[in-house]
RNA sequence: GCUGGCGUAGCUCAAUAGGCAGAGCAACUGACUUGUAAUCAGUAGGUUGGGGGUUCAAUUCCUCUCGCCAGCUCCA
């Protein structure tokens, strides 16, 4: 029989006997490699480091320092999962299916007696730490189809059998470690004994495949760590993410709240949270104003014959407010396009004329599901930066980079890193080939051009157009969904836009919307979870504290007080008889930026003592050069 | 919307196998006049989310409803 040659990543080939598996060629090179191999990579593939190899081939192998080795572990964690769960449960507990996710992995059980709880985690995790312990090999099997479908049944996993059934291919792969066997593609690590660090999280319903109408299922989430260090810091890393909770925050910083009176998903915004709004609702009227955009203002209800004409009561109907008055319905809007376009058809449009960019900060109403409501991040009613840019189709493409680099400055400003996304045509779409490889083509270019990474979602733009989408990391490495860019080929066609060319005939233009942050209450509760509620000083609804020693020195104090805030600084004073250490534990809790401490000292010599929220003291100095220093401070954020 | 869990003072949480609802912080009053993360004492605070039911008696059990939380599905 003739030798495979198999090509290693670093250029070397080796001749070997077919039936070698990559743990062989492992251990040919090193005993530490072969030890450290939880799987291989062949001719592209990720296979088994126990897989005989059959053809020749490129051949490297999966490390626990290789980026995939998280996600085989993680995996096969699953696996070790379910079988403990089978071995302490039995028959009364069928399984489904358990992936790896972001983080960790889970896995869906059935069960119409065993009804998992928390204080089954330790339990569990005892008997996966056995099984992990014992070292059972894990290992792989091929069995016709029918052969597997007949197996399952006689096991009564009947989720399997389905699972299977669905499957085209005439044999499935199977692994086995002990007494547990799985339907899986793989690959898998050779041993359990690879698991050593891995915790149960969190438990939770899930519908069969995802679909409401299928049997709900029990899913344990679970993550898994190459080492128990790694989970350590994922750990706290959860711990952190909670204490930065925006909603938790929120009402520590007395920002927001909600009430049951006025309805959920409904926002309540106090004077803090009230004048961080107004700041960066203020940022966003000015950027936009230097960036070329005209704001206008549209009304909050619309007739329902615009809404029906625009395509909404069709498609979006179930999602909107509603109201008559004087037998006229009427829609609360959800989006804030149909204002701006009459705002463009309420006179000609010449070519000159374009682009036009209306910008609104546009408070839209959609009732969204119960079940979504969360914080700030997922509400009913919210306010948008919103803005539509009217333009002749070669205008796209200068359109879109600007508003790319909107989005890179804003991202900036705010210290966040971000990803991005092209949507492209979905099978049900409008419009004409050419219209959308025009509009699909600009977006891809202004992506090429950002210099930035993206990824292609294919097939998953709206009907109406092609999109990008932005997500925002924040602080914690954690995703958020704020800017979006849409092509719209579909309302200027409906609306019948029109703008005069140089060929004196109509046209018809293209229309981008686009927002920046996305809705100001989301980006809000991103900003609080991103800063742990440490505004920067631009940001901070207070910005400095006023707080004298004792009585005597109130009235000066409070003189300060009044300099300040005459001076634009958002400031208050706290002018209680209590112990200076009160007051600044307070200030520090409220996470306010300076506290001005007054004794007689400063008194005497006319300055303030700031301290700043990390507990450093600044040399005393005069309330004009405060003033100058916060200023200049809170310029160099922007 | 679906599945599961939870709603007790402004906040964080006790209590009850159905029998007078309790603590810390916050609030208020008073004393203390204080130099960089919690001074002491006192007072007040509740239709136990809301409606209906079972019971001599319901915060506790049943039921409907509203809200919240986790997840699913969907989204700025």
């Amino acid at each position: 029989m003739s030798l495979l040659e198999i090509e290693l990543p670093d250029g070397t080939k080796k001749e070997v006997a077919p039936g070698t598996t990559p743990y062989d060629v492992a251990a040919s090179i090193g005993e530490g490699l072969a030890r450290q191999s939880i799987a291989a990579r062949f001719n592209g593939r990720l296979i088994d480091v126990t897989r005989p190899l059959e053809d020749s081939g490129s051949l490297s192998l999966i490390t626990q320092n290789s980026p995939e080795a998280l996600e085989i572990i993680r995996h096969s964690c699953a696996h070790l999962m379910a079988q403990a769960v089978k071995e302490l449960y039995g028959d009364e507990v069928q399984v489904t299916i358990g992936p790896a996710i972001k983080d960790g992995f889970y896995y869906d059980f059935y069960s119409t007696t065993k009804k998992f709880v928390p204080e089954d985690f330790p339990v569990i995790e005892k008997k996966m730490a056995e099984l992990a312990k014992a070292d059972l090999p894990v290992t792989r099997e091929v069995m016709s189809r029918d052969d597997a479908i007949a197996m399952f049944r006689g096991m009564g996993e009947s989720y399997k059998v389905e699972l299977i059934e669905d499957l085209q291919e005439p044999t499935v792969s199977l692994y086995r470690q002990g007494n547990f066997v799985d339907l899986c593609r793989g690959p898998h690590v050779p041993r359990t004994g690879v698991h050593k660090a891995f915790k149960l999280t969190s438990l939770a319903g899930a519908y069969w495949r995802g679909d409401e109408h299928n049997a709900m299922l029990q899913r344990v989430y679970a993550t898994a760590f190459l080492n128990k260090k790694d989970l350590k810091v994922h750990l706290e890393r959860l711990e952190e993410a909670r204490k930065r909770d925006h909603r938790k925050l929120g009402r520590e910083l007395d920002l927001f709240s909600f009430s049951e009176e006025a309805g959920g998903g409904l926002v309540l915004w106090h004077p803090k949270g009230a004048m961080l709004r107004t700041i960066i609702e203020d940022f966003e009227r000015k950027e936009h104003l230097k960036r070329g955009y005209d704001i206008v203002v549209g009304p909050q209800i619309l007739k329902t014959e615009l809404w029906k004409m625009s395509g909404h009561y069709e498609n979006y109907r179930e999602n909107m407010y509603f109201t008559e008055v004087d037998e006229q319905g009427y829609g609360i809007k959800p989006m804030n396009c149909l204002a701006h376009m009459l705002i463009y058809k309420s006179k000609p449009r010449s070519y000159r004329n374009l682009p036009v960019r209306y910008f609104e900060l546009g408070t839209v109403h959609r009732h969204e599901k119960s079940g979504v409501l969360h914080g700030l991040l997922r509400v009913r009613g919210f306010t948008q930066d919103d803005a539509h840019i009217i333009c002749r189709p070669d205008q796209i493409d200068e359109e879109v980079k600007g508003v790319m680099r909107f989005v890179q400055d804003v991202a900036g400003i705010f210290g966040f890193q971000y990803t991005m996304e092209l949507s492209t045509r979905p099978e049900k779409s409008i419009g004409s080939d050419g219209d959308w490889e025009q509009a699909t083509n600009a977006l891809r270019s202004a992506l090429e051009d950002s210099g930035q990474p993206y990824d292609i979602n294919e097939g998953d733009g709206a009907f109406y157009g092609p999109k990008i989408d932005v997500k925002l990391k924040d602080a914690l490495d954690r995703e958020w969904q704020c800017a979006t860019i849409q092509c719209d080929f579909t309302l200027p066609e409906r609306f019948d836009l029109t703008y005069v060319g140089t060929d004196g005939e109509k046209h018809r233009p293209v229309m981008l919307h686009r927002v920046i942050v996305g809705s100001i209450e989301r980006f809000i509760g991103v900003l609080i979870e991103h800063y742990a509620g440490s505004f920067p000083l631009w940001l901070s609804p207070v910005q400095a504290i006023v707080v004298n020693v004792t009585d005597n020195q109130a009235d000066y104090a409070q003189h300060v007080y009044e300099q300040l805030r005459a001076a634009g600084i958002r400031v208050e004073v706290d002018l209680r008889n209590e112990k200076l250490g009160f007051k600044i534990r307070e200030a520090q809790v409220a996470k306010i930026p300076y506290m001005l401490v007054i004794g007689d000292r400063e008194m005497a010599e006319e300055t303030v003592a700031p301290r700043y929220r990390d507990g450093k003291n600044l040399d005393s100095m005069k309330v004009d050069e405060f003033v100058d220093f916060v200023k200049s401070e809170a310029a160099a954020f922007k």
